[in-house]
DNA sequence: AGGTTGATAAACCATTAGGTTGATTAGCAC
DNA sequence: GTGCTAATCAACCTAATGGTTTATCAACCT
């Protein structure tokens, strides 16, 4: 599934933080790496749910793992997220066109068949 | 269903972020308001189901909608765009703070003031 | 060796997402 | 009125998600 191509990686990212446990489980991470026990202590689901999720992210590179012995921290990559902006940048940056575009539809209801003006609700 | 608060809205604009058809949608509505068919003619699926996509985005605030007669066009509204990097800026802005937690791990495991630190590398 | 701990895998269930097709509403033009 | 167009609604299907429980694996420690 992951090729690995642009899509997928924002598909997987944005899926990612679509889901409050996971965003949260990010919110953590951004204090520190920790290990999937620790990250599922304060949630009311298994460990095995928890881990899922760390899959999810992982997958979508917004975590990486290390080795430590038997325990596998997990620690965030801000680079991932940097991604994220970077893409939603693109059309913020249009903010004021937008606006602008906006305005001249509402405007041009009056010039646009002259009936157009009945509003019935 | 949306109840409003913000976790529902991240939820809701994050998951509505996480199709590739429906980033395209955003992206084209960054160059001006359209209807759902013209929304919909670069697309190989029928207008329902693109009518169901801008409900999505509708649902997450990304887009908003004006009646002009039987046409009701659909347009972006960057707000909720930005509140999406307002979201992700809290973590993004701790890079610097998160590559030395990571790099103390890394070097001084002891020097991790966490529980049940056993290093072994 | 046996035992415990951290973490995952596998099988399963309920819900939802994305898509289809067919029918329906709302508004304009004639 | 009839007809056309934009858009949605409704029912349905398939595949994926998020969760569970049980079982397994890997690494440590006596």
């Amino acid at each position: 599934m992951d090729t690995g191509n642009d899509d997928d990686l924002l598909n997987a990212a944005f899926l990612a933080l679509s889901d409050p446990v996971r965003r949260r489980l990010i919110s953590r991470l951004s204090r520190g790496p920790a290990t999937v026990n620790e990250l599922a202590e304060p949630f009311a689901i298994s460990k095995q749910a928890v881990s899922k999720h760390i899959q999810v992210l992982e997958q979508a590179q917004l975590v990486t793992r290390s080795r430590d012995a038997q325990r596998r921290p997990v620690h965030l990559n801000p680079a991932r997220l940097e991604a994220l902006t970077a893409w939603i940048d693109q059309y913020r940056l249009v903010r004021e066109a937008q606006f602008r575009s906006l305005d001249a539809v509402l405007h041009s209801n009056a010039a646009h068949g002259g009936s157009s003006q009945k509003d019935r609700k």
